[in-house]
DNA sequence: AAGTAAATTTTTTTT
DNA sequence: AAATTTACTT
């Protein structure tokens, strides 16, 4: 067979074993994707498999149209009965709930909608708002964190709800919210993304019909990135392949990088126990990066204490060194990365560039730089299409339509445009609802009615205004009603949501250039479902899922010249140049994960899977000053940084950077360690872990900080004399030294923003503001687990950290 | 009721 | 710095 020709002999194997559990172990770069296409394309032209029994799930739209694409590339020219089912988790479970949601007997219909994380977070407040909880006390998003993480170990609200702890009042309040928001998602027949996972596991465990059917149907089943599958993912995975064991799962326990989504590594890592007939095939030739680059992702993923140890090596040339750049501010740094992608669009202007940081709000420097430079660009993340205010105005008509007791849809646009329908209506059609224990659908049904007239505390014009907007959504309805029939086109009824609800009206006599945006934008909705009938023909319900599960990555187009992205975004994908930028302590890391050991081990493999997405080029950049809530604060270069060899980095700062200084300082120690790396040289390697005396003395490098913030400034910061502040060397230091309580007891009057201080009841905190003088200042302190704190700095006892 | 100004909060990462 | 929420006019 052709296709398999372009494979490697482990590669092969991989394809070749289709019968009962493999786990293919797959080191970046190792053609993993090309590991899992092929054996699709096999399965079906080889062996004779039907495509419609063949199911491969991945994590993002974007890796399943990744997939598709390829899969369709192999057997092009074929002609298919049926397609094999790429899809993401999501979308699986939506399809099957949409089938059988009715079996699992909670009360919910086919008719379900779908919340996303905005529509929770009204639900949430609002079950604040009924329990009489402050929303200050009890910040909504802390609940429905913590509702989500619940629900991921797979427990429901009982479960949770017994852990409380009697005298922990937060987590008791938690609990009935907890309550509350799940009482209010049932009743609008509505399920959150967590849910879509939670109800496909129960209803498959209740009905074993319904677990034979899905076993029949889907007799291979293939699962991509499965480090970052949950105990939820899990569990649905054992009960579709309980009958027939086709299973074969991919991934790299280096590459996990959604703990925070409750992914649990051990599912990998134990798949042989899960599985126990399971053969295991690994996947060690990188074929996309250089030699230096595997070197500088290898030196930097060995710091971690629990991962597996593989050997990923390449037949690629060691290639350049790796790029540094320190920078002034963000907005040098971005000047210097635009620039930079200048260059490198002269010399070649078909080399793709990524531009990787670790959060979205990083994005904006960037892509200013560029655009002042006419640099043409594509981002990743941030707003989505979908995300926007009209668009979503428009898709919660159609909701509402197909299921009116969608309360959230139904507050969203009861009064776009404005039908006089103020606070004082909707307070009492909410105090209604709940009297009645109906929804607002139906609350406005009975109070329109004209039996209860003259009973009810609504001026005639509120009533007269109800009464329209139950008519608008009537006549959707019944639109719809008529094209499930007639097989009418899902364009007719958004068009039909733009124009009869009076949208359009209210936007066109706004007469404003931001209004024509936003008809642009529905215009282009409009489109989309255009697109939509001529490619599938599912109905508007389907449609709308769509829009629901789609999310911002996925606007990645792999033939933009530029590509702007988290990491986390860039996972699967590979670019000839990437710029990896922000490398700074508390950003990369991420300050949130500083002090926990198991999460910094989670950035490291970030780090590790931004760097492996470089083929031949890769730029680490960091800047010595940073805007964090529009404050600038003092940055200090990542200790990712700080693990890399750094005789495989060549510098290109202007004047001195923390890299000149410390290849100076340990310039001997260091070429050793990096040579060792390459060899075997064990007891070098293990220095190359932080050990605390890799080059430098913490001392020689505050010195050089402060130095170098003097020459920059031209003067000192703020207050002066100059603060003790302790750089992130020594606090890595002190980690690594089983965190050593530093003892020196500060002069008053000493902390500034970014100083890292130590507060006897909250911990380990970063000092974000400075107000005041003498006795009377204030600091504003971060304490990770206790959020912002005001302190007077004469009574709050810190110590440096 | 609706629009505007002021105050307050916000940033991890994604389906 | 930007976005969201609240308070204040009209």
């Amino acid at each position: 067979m052709e296709i398999l020709s372009s494979l490697n002999p482990k590669q092969l194997e991989a394809v070749k074993q289709t019968e009962g559990p493999l786990l293919v172990l797959a080191g970046a770069g190792s053609g993993k994707t090309r590991v899992i296409t092929v054996r699709v394309a096999y399965l079906i032209a080889e062996k004779g498999i039907a495509p419609y029994n063949i199911l491969a799930v991945t994590f993002t739209n974007k890796a399943a149209a990744e997939m598709r694409e390829r899969i369709n590339e192999l057997l092009k020219g074929q002609k298919l009965p049926s397609a094999p089912l790429i899809s993401t988790f999501h979308s699986l479970c939506v399809r099957i709930l949409r089938q059988d949601i009715v079996e699992l007997g909670e009360g919910y219909t086919q008719s379900f909608t779908i919340y996303d994380t905005d529509d929770s977070l009204k639900v949430i407040k609002a079950s604040l708002k009924d329990s009489g909880l402050d929303p200050k006390m009890f910040p909504p998003r802390q609940i429905l964190y913590a509702i989500s993480n619940s629900k991921n170990k797979g427990e429901d609200y009982e479960m949770f709800a017994s852990k409380v702890d009697y005298n922990d009042e937060k987590r008791a309040a938690f609990a009935r919210v907890y309550k509350l928001y799940v009482e209010r998602l049932r009743n609008a027949n509505a399920l959150d993304f967590d849910d879509l996972m939670i109800k496909t596991v129960s209803l498959l465990r209740k009905s074993p019909e319904v677990r034979e059917k899905y076993n029949d149907r889907y007799k291979y089943i293939l699962i991509d990135e499965y480090q970052d599958t949950n105990p939820l993912q899990f569990a649905l995975v054992k009960y579709l392949t309980e009958k027939q064991q086709n299973i074969c799962v991919v991934g790299d326990d280096a590459q996990s990088i959604y703990g925070f989504r409750q992914a649990d590594i051990r599912n990998i890592l134990d798949f042989e126990d899960h599985f126990p007939k399971a053969k295991t095939v690994l996947l060690e030739q990188n074929y996309r990066s250089t030699q230096t680059i595997l070197d500088v992702a290898d030196a930097v993923i060995a710091n971690n204490i629990g991962r597996k140890e593989k050997k990923l090596w390449t037949d690629n040339p060691a290639g350049q060194n790796i790029t540094y750049y320190q920078a002034f501010d963000g907005d040098q740094e971005a000047k210097f990365t635009a620039s930079k992608i200048y260059d490198h669009q002269r010399m070649n202007s078909k080399e793709k560039i990524a531009i990787l940081y670790r959060t979205n709000a990083q994005s904006r420097v960037f892509e200013e730089a560029l655009r002042k430079m006419r640099i043409g660009y594509n981002i990743v993340g941030g707003f989505s299409f979908y995300e926007r205010a009209e668009v979503r105005d428009i898709i919660a008509y159609l909701k509402l339509t197909l299921n009116p007791f969608d309360d959230i849809a139904l507050l969203r646009v009861i009064n776009k445009p404005a039908r006089g329908l103020g606070k004082k209506t909707l307070d009492e059609l909410a105090l209604r609802s709940k009297n009645l224990g109906v929804t607002l659908w139906e609350t406005i049904a009975t109070i329109t009615d004209e039996k209860y007239e003259g009973q009810l505390a609504l001026t005639p014009r509120a009533k007269k205004s109800l009464l329209l907007f139950k008519g608008i959504l009537e006549g959707l309805q019944k639109l719809l009603g008529d094209s499930s029939k007639s097989e009418k086109p899902v364009s007719d009824l958004v068009i039909a949501a733009i124009e009869n609800t009076g949208y359009s009206l209210m936007l066109k006599s706004e007469n404003s250039e931001e209004a024509e945006t936003r008809l642009g934008n529905l215009e282009e909705l409009v489109n989309a479902a255009v697109d939509y009938d001529q490619q599938e023909k599912n109905g508007l319900r389907d449609f709308i899922d769509h829009a629901a599960l789609s999310s911002d990555t996925d606007k990645y187009d792999r033939n933009a010249p530029v590509t702007l992205m988290t990491v986390h975004s860039a996972k699967g994908l590979e670019f000839p140049v990437v710029f990896l930028v922000g490398l700074e302590d508390g950003i990369f890391p991420h300050a949130r994960s500083i002090n926990d050991p198991k999460e910094l081990e989670e950035e490291r493999r970030l780090a590790y899977v931004a760097i492996t997405r470089a083929e031949k080029t890769l730029y680490v950049t960091h800047s010595t000053r940073r805007r964090v809530y529009g404050e600038e604060m003092a940055a200090e270069p990542s200790q990712f940084l700080n693990e890399m060899p750094l005789d495989l980095i060549e510098d290109v700062s202007r004047g001195n950077s923390w890299l000149s200084f410390a290849k100076s300082a340990g310039a001997r120690e260091n070429r050793y360690t990096a040579k060792a790396l390459r060899g075997e040289n064990k007891k070098a390697k293990a220095r190359s872990t932080y050990s605390g005396e890799t080059y430098n003395t913490p001392d020689a490098i505050n010195a050089f900080f402060n130095k170098k913030k003097g020459e920059a400034s031209g003067k000192p910061r703020k207050d002066s004399p100059a603060p003790k502040e302790k750089s992130g060397f020594e606090k890595l230091k002190e980690f690594a030294a089983k965190e050593k309580p530093s003892q020196a007891e500060p002069p008053a009057g000493k902390f500034l923003p970014g100083a890292h201080v130590r507060h006897a009841k909250y911990g380990k905190g970063l000092v974000l503001r400075r107000e005041g003088s003498g006795d009377n200042t204030k600091l504003t302190v971060s304490f990770p687990g206790f959020g912002q704190k005001k302190l007077i700095e004469k009574f709050a006892k810190l110590e440096n950290a």
